[in-house]
RNA sequence: GGGCGGAUAGCUCAAUUGGCAGAGCACCUGCCUUACAAGCAGGGGGUCACAGGUUCGAGCCCUGUUCCGCCCA
């Protein structure tokens, strides 16, 4: 047996109190566990890891909303559940983060406390700050398994690491060249293209000037955005077709600062002969394009940087300056020499660090990469055969448009904190020796003076992994073969390709099969106003404020509403105080049917409600689970919250208790009997349908309701309900219908003239059909009730009591006698305005209808409802006439 | 330059298959009604971005245009 975890339940609805006190009683109870050895279906979702320097944003809170309502849905199914957590090592970020803290605190550079131990500082580091994310997933009510938690710089990942590098590198599929990569001056490493955010109008200058052929007359003139990479010019451009050079072609020029005399070579592809001079430089070895001429035209390749971004010796006169100081002084110097051709203002494209926003340069640089087309071939067909699917579907395009134009992935670093990738470099014969574990010797020569490559891999490398290193790969662990392939990939559409694209590729070359069924991606959060939120622009939001005021479950609720829309969601505190306030709404409306409940043993199982009010609750509360289930089924979170917050709401507060609370207050015992049994029903169930999306307070009251028989600890180890165990009641919710269109009519008769709620009404109410004015009679007594009535009569086609109130209604017209009171003018204008718009939809019907074509092509039942309802609107037409002529007279 | 989204009430968003344009918030009015004023009841508010087309019928499908946002080169 064990223990209760009832407490007592406050009056007012406190989120800090409710929410403080289950997250450790959930965990240490192990409800957030997944069983490897389980006979139950699995269910498994691997947390996209954050930055383990991070702490929670909004994304973060998104990300783990829309998780822990799969996963806590999917585990009240059934499912065995696995939601894996863990973090990235984010090898730049938290290199710079301590590299900073070590500078401000001990005055000390990495540098000078060298390798081991700058590395053995960021694990203290990590120690010490490396759980902050943690516990704010805890805050968020998170149902991670914290048993499987994982690193990616734990003792087990890393081997997993360089298992998969050593073994593509054995199949070709991982090689060390020189390449022209993106090099970051700032932070002196390589990066790979997807860390590189292009800059369109960046405001820069054309700046023109003038090579003078070798040996003799003339020049030619070409225009650059970037003069300081003249020096590394090899070639002159021009089209073949340019009757302007052609014959200038094969000619060369002379290099104004460095004894170089250089081709001028004819290149369709480079050259655009109608931009600038339709001359253009070429230096191999600092632009991407001019790269690729080079290699079709043979050219050499001058590196005139360093990997500061300093002029290097081979700058000359220039060596040693900034880049963008040796960018003037190469102009004032051409200017000197009177070879500046003019300037005007451009609009240049550059490339920053999407990290640190330096400005990047193309440099030549010997680097890892992966050869990444064999890899994407395969997971693009796992996509195209549905093996996995997108969710929304569009993004799919996105994915194969990249996977189909994929480049070889550079992966090399030059950090200190990551994995160091597991190849040595011979001091001898320049061979490269990769292996698993520390060779001695070097494989090509036998040399001794071998040394570890000190660069480290790209960390996206290792979050490729993230699907099947994190359950012991390369092991066959159980985990592994319970939980692979994962149900469900979820996160932001902003890394489809730096990590969804990746954990495909590498999750099929090495599991042989795809790392996930459904790949679920979630909106951007911005602000209000729909901006990205940023710590410049001030603007951020934090969820853990948010949390603090009006409860996780609130903003999580929120969350989840939002979560369908398309690409941003403009998060606002308004909206999340207002799922507060449906928190709170619960909160008292458990308490209003906990004081009828004190005492009550409910049967073991639920008896059929004879009650009216009851047998259409409990068809609402069929209908809904049913609508719930097929939402989630279909990822559309938004959809089932927002129907379980309509149930909640707008039937079960405002109807559902309304109508028996008569009975409640002075009924039979039987009738009693019957609403406490329904009460339990609907709110067991509507607090199970709740509980994925409002954890907390969905526990803290259920524990209060009376259950049938033994039961779970938790609501979190309760079933979900399933459509299958309600009846749907179809005539109950019509005649419900009717209840509400003549309870609300006789109110609005009420709120339009501005009577208070305590004075009591006499009303008469008519109906159309003989069978609406039987169904309405059975239920007069509810309408008194909710209606504030003294006297009601109610009948078919009933006459209109003269001085009286009038409502016309679809199927119910509504009529308060109020002699004395009632402002005719006033009460003529309104009608009149009702007659307006109930003529004009007649006339539209009508219209409709004595259009042939229409009656021919339209399905049936679309005709036939227009039929019927050219019949309602010419007996709302003629009462409303009747009405008004009485008025009047 | 190529591609992808979006534009519906003051704001944020819905609208199943093409068939009576809705909700929340905000606003206005009346109520401290024994679960809830964090509430209840009622109300006003629309050129569905624009222009064509298809259709008996278009917010929805097609073509074009404008504006906003994003991705890629």
């Amino acid at each position: 047996m064990t223990e209760s975890w009832k407490r007592p339940l406050d009056k007012a609805y406190d989120p800090a109190h409710v929410e403080e006190h289950w997250y450790s009683l959930w965990n240490d109870a192990g409800l957030f566990r997944a069983d490897a050895h389980s006979g139950k279906p699995p269910y498994c979702i691997v947390i996209p890891p954050p930055n383990v320097t991070g702490s929670l944003h909004m994304g973060h809170a998104l990300m783990l909303t829309i998780q822990d309502v799969l996963i806590r849905w999917r585990r009240m199914q059934g499912y065995n559940t696995l939601w894996l957590p863990g973090t990235d090592h984010a090898g730049i970020a938290t290199q710079m983060m301590v590299e900073r803290e070590l500078k401000k605190k001990e005055g000390k550079d990495r540098h000078s406390m060298g390798r081991a131990e700058f590395l053995k500082r960021v694990w203290e580091w990590k120690h010490q700050y490396g759980n902050r994310i943690g516990m704010q997933t805890r805050v968020m009510g998170a149902s991670v398994d914290w048993s499987r938690e994982r690193f990616t710089m734990d003792e087990g990942f890393s081997a997993a690491v360089k298992e998969v590098f050593v073994r593509l590198y054995e199949e070709g599929l991982i090689y060390r060249a020189q390449r022209l990569i993106n090099w970051d001056p700032q932070d002196q490493t390589a990066l790979s293209d997807l860390e590189v955010d292009h800059e369109e109008n960046f405001p820069g200058e054309l700046f023109s000037f003038a090579y003078p052929l070798s040996g003799g007359q003339g020049e030619i003139v070409v225009s650059t955005t970037r003069p300081e990479t003249m020096l590394g010019d090899t070639a002159i451009a021009v089209h073949p077709e340019d009757e302007r050079y052609r014959a200038l072609i094969g000619k060369t020029v002379k290099h104004p600062f460095v004894d170089r005399h250089i081709p001028i070579i004819g290149d369709a592809i480079l050259v655009d002969p109608a931009f600038g001079t339709g001359a253009v430089k070429v230096t191999p070895a600092h632009d991407f394009n001019d790269f690729e001429t080079g290699q079709r035209h043979n050219l050499p390749m001058i590196t005139v940087l360093d990997l500061k971004g300093r002029m290097n010796n081979e700058a000359g006169e220039f060596a040693g300056l900034d880049r963008f100081e040796a960018r003037e002084k190469v102009k004032a110097r051409l200017e000197e020499l009177g070879l500046a051709r003019g300037v005007k203002p451009h609009q240049m494209a550059i490339a920053r660090s999407q990290r640190g926003g330096t400005i990047l340069e193309p440099m030549l640089s010997t680097q890892w990469f992966v050869r990444a087309k064999p890899l994407a071939d395969p997971a693009i067909a796992a996509v195209e055969s549905g093996k996995t699917v997108f969710v929304p579907k569009a993004w799919e395009k996105t994915y194969f448009d990249w996977m189909y134009n994929i480049r070889d992935w550079c992966i090399s670093r030059q950090l200190w904190w990551g994995h160091q990738i597991p190849a040595w470099l011979c001091a001898d014969c320049g061979g490269v020796t990769v292996s698993r574990g520390a060779p001695q010797t070097c494989r090509h020569c036998g040399s001794q003076s071998i040394s570890q490559d000190p660069d480290v891999l790209d960390t996206w490398f290792s979050s490729a992994l993230w699907p099947f290193a994190t359950m012991g790969w390369p092991e066959h662990t159980p985990d592994l073969k319970a939980f692979y392939p994962n149900a469900v990939m979820e996160t932001g559409f902003d890394i489809i390709f730096f990590w969804v694209a990746r954990m495909m590729m590498m999750g099929i070359h090495f599991m042989g099969d795809v790392p996930f069924r459904t790949v679920f991606l979630h909106a951007m959060v911005r602000d209000a106003q729909g901006h990205k939120m940023s710590k410049t622009r001030g603007n951020i939001i934090d969820p853990l404020d948010l949390t603090a005021k009006h409860g996780a479950d609130a903003l999580r609720f929120t969350l989840a509403s939002m979560a369908a829309q398309g690409r941003d969601i403009k998060m606002s505190e308004q909206r999340v105080q207002g799922y507060r306030h449906f928190a709170n709404k619960i909160w008292q409306a458990s308490r209003f049917a906990l004081t009828h409940l004190e005492g009550f043993q409910p049967a073991e199982r639920a008896p059929a409600p004879r009650l009216f009010a009851n047998r259409w609750i409990l068809s609402r509360a069929a209908a809904v689970t049913e609508e719930a289930n097929r939402s989630l089924e279909a990822f559309d979170l938004a959809g089932a919250a927002l129907t379980i917050y309509n149930f909640l709401w707008k039937e079960v507060c405002d109807w559902h208790l309304e109508l028996i609370k008569p009975v409640l207050y002075s009924g039979g015992e039987e009738d009693k009997r019957d609403c406490r049994e329904t009460l339990v029903t609907v709110f067991d169930t509507a607090l199970r349908l709740l509980h994925p999306f409002m954890p907390f307070v969905t526990e803290e009251l259920w524990q209060h309701f009376p259950a049938r028989g033994a039961r779970e600890q938790s609501i979190m180890a309760s079933a979900y309900p399933a459509p299958d165990g309600l009846p749907r009641d179809a005539e109950v919710e019509n005649d419900m219908a009717l209840l509400q269109e003549a309870i609300s009519a006789l109110r609005a008769i009420r709120g339009e003239s501005n009577i208070p709620p305590g004075q009591k009404l006499s009303a008469l109410l008519s109906v159309n059909t003989r069978v609406d004015a039987d169904r309405l009679r059975v239920h007069e007594a509810s309408i008194r009730a909710l209606a504030g009535l003294e006297n009601l009569v109610t009948g078919e086609k009933l006459a209109k009591p003269s001085l009286s109130l009038t409502l016309i209604g679809e199927r119910v017209s509504a009529y308060v006698p109020a002699e004395g009171v009632i402002d005719v003018p006033k009460e003529i204008a309104r009608l009149e305005k009702e007659l307006g718009k109930c003529a004009r939809d007649l006339e539209g019907c009508k219209r409709k209808l004595s259009d042939e074509q229409f009656v021919r092509h339209a399905p049936a039942d679309v005709v036939e409802k227009e039929r019927e309802r050219v019949t309602e609107l010419e007996t709302r037409l003629a009462r409303l006439e009747v009405s008004i002529r009485d008025l009047k007279a």
